[in-house]
RNA sequence: GGCCCUAUCGUCUAGGGGUUAGGACAGCGCCUUUUCAAGGCGUUAACCCGGGUUCGAGUCCCGGUAGGGUCACCA
């Protein structure tokens, strides 16, 4: 096999869907296994579809994801240009020799009589042709007519799939489609054969969508004299109902939205690479380069799968874990610590440093509770502060705003409130001395004691305390957080609230 | 409607003539009395239907059914 070269080759429409970046996964995992060349194209040959901004936001979304591209929009290389509509030149010039063989011709109807023909065909249920009302004689093409390309052999199409093997289609798949549209750009079907070929495309991934068109690429190969890449058809993304594939239009997010919801690049990557594919092992969390090592044609599926959200957190929770230091540094905490400073870090920037911080945050509780508040904060830049302030997770960074202090301090129906707050200052005085470097030491500072007088009974009026919220994490962990000074502040107040 | 593609738990899937049909997510139950986007243990749940080939079919073949795609001066 030569080292291949893949593309992606998106419209600038708008964002990309998971649908999109999958498609970029595959092609660009496939280059990078066997040192090939990795193509962003841009086809904005649909000038009214095109959406402003759109090319940013796709390299953007694929610069996030971690799918390089050796030449693109921003990297042309020597082939000029990756974006199509800079790139008319050579359609016109491909467009031309075609002419000039006879193998092409200006399309000399009008919208209303094509349409005439086709109720008519409609009318007779008989499949539309436009070959059926190819003219005897062609005119010259001076780029103001749509140019039609004549087929030069209407037949049944055989031809082989890497991914589902030996496809066909009847002759009706064949007609003199549109090359070159009246308004000076080429159609896709038209492009993207021949900048493939000019940029040595040797395995096109696509979606199936493009199968039934495949005759029509083939028989233009065949009249360019050029041997066809490898298909690599991949397979639909449905909709969570199964009814759909999933588009734009079916609520398919913006993947860059998964990047503001505190999702990993890798789990993205991780996730999307197992919905068509499968390594045929048991294995489940990869790496970026354990995917590309893994990764192979062969074992693309042929049938659709669904994306399914919820596991999707599940490889996330998974790459969270699994985060190094150096990256849970510069995704989590520098993030955390720039810009927007919040009240907590002002106050206590001093007395944790972010190397320790990030030491001791190595659990995964607490992972998985930064994680929120930096969705948040991508979420919400500039009111950041506030929004921490007041929100879920507002006891990392202030007192609780508990006003009364009754029953929530109960582990149990059996405790009675003068016992609970009897054991929140047993605890406080246990804090007072203890060491809080870490969530392990104070842990150890309370637990023979805990356990004494039931674990829950000392622990759960602790943690309230601490939090004032009935879900948080566990005491030890926000005590180390919030620091000695306000872990003993907070235990004072409920102390004085509860008496 | 024509043409094309697809079909294993609710979901992602393994398995390609002999399997107690395996794993993961979700669900459910119990445990962890620190309730978390935690952890542990356990558990429910699938070969679309009908023919054929074969000693034997989830697996191969045919037909149905269902779902998807496509029939543009969209890609």
């Amino acid at each position: 096999m030569n080292t291949p070269i893949t593309r992606f080759a998106p419209s600038p429409t708008g964002f990309m869907h998971i649908g999109g970046v999958r498609t970029a996964l595959y092609a660009w995992m496939w280059a990078r296994k066997h040192g090939g060349t990795f193509i962003l194209r841009i086809e904005d040959t649909d000038k009214e579809r095109e959406v402003p901004g759109s090319i940013e936001h796709i390299m953007e979304t694929l610069r996030w994801l971690g799918l390089e591209w050796d030449y693109g929009p921003d990297k042309p290389g020597n082939f000029g240009s990756c974006i199509q509509s800079q790139r008319l030149d050579t359609y016109r010039a491909a467009a031309q020799q075609l002419v000039d063989k006879g193998l092409a011709y200006p399309d000399p109807y009008s919208a209303e009589e094509i349409d005439g023909f086709r109720r008519a065909a409609q009318a007779d249920k008989r499949v539309f042709l436009f070959r059926d009302h190819r003219p005897k004689e062609f005119g010259a093409w001076d780029g103001t007519r749509p140019l039609r390309f004549k087929v030069p052999e209407v037949k049944r199409s055989h031809w082989h799939d890497a991914v589902r093997g030996e496809l066909q289609a009847g002759e009706e798949a064949l007609d003199d489609f549109i090359l070159m549209k009246s308004d000076g750009y080429p159609t896709y079907n038209f492009a993207h054969i021949i900048d493939d070929q000019h940029m040595g495309i040797t395995h096109i991934m696509r979606a199936d969508e493009f199968i039934s068109s495949t005759p029509k690429f083939l028989s233009l190969y065949e009249a360019l004299g050029i041997t066809p890449p490898v298909f690599v058809t991949l397979p639909p993304i449905l909709r969570e109902d199964k009814t759909k594939k999933l588009g734009k239009r079916d609520g398919a997010k913006d993947v860059l939205e998964y990047r503001a919801e505190g999702y990993l690049p890798e789990a993205m990557i991780n996730f999307l690479a197992l919905i068509g594919w499968n390594p045929g092992t048991p294995q489940e969390i990869f790496s970026r380069e354990e995917l590309i090592a893994a990764f192979d044609i062969s074992g693309i599926h042929s049938h659709g799968g669904v994306f399914n959200e919820e596991k999707l957190r599940w490889f996330n929770k998974q790459h969270l874990s699994r985060l190094s230091n150096e990256r849970f540094k510069e995704i989590i905490i520098t993030p955390m610590v720039s810009s927007t400073t919040t009240a907590y870090y002002d106050t206590h920037q001093a007395s944790h440093s972010t190397d320790a911080f990030v030491i001791d945050s190595k659990h995964a509780d607490i992972w998985n509770k930064l994680t929120p508040i930096i969705r948040e904060r991508i979420a919400t830049a500039a009111d950041f502060s506030a929004e921490l302030n007041s929100g879920e997770y507002s006891y990392f960074f202030a007192p609780p705003k508990t006003t009364q202090i009754k029953t929530e301090l109960l582990p149990n129906k059996s405790s009675s409130l003068t016992e609970a707050l009897g054991y929140l200052q047993d605890a406080r005085n246990l804090l007072a001395k203890a060491d809080f470097s870490s969530a392990d030491t104070l842990k150890s500072a309370l637990w023979d004691y805990a356990t004494e007088k039931g674990r829950g009974n000392v622990l759960w009026p602790l943690r309230y305390a601490l939090t004032g919220k009935e879900k948080s994490p566990d005491p030890f962990t926000v005590a180390h957080i919030i620091g000695k000074e306000d872990t003993l502040a907070r235990i004072d107040a409920a102390l004085t609230l509860g008496l």
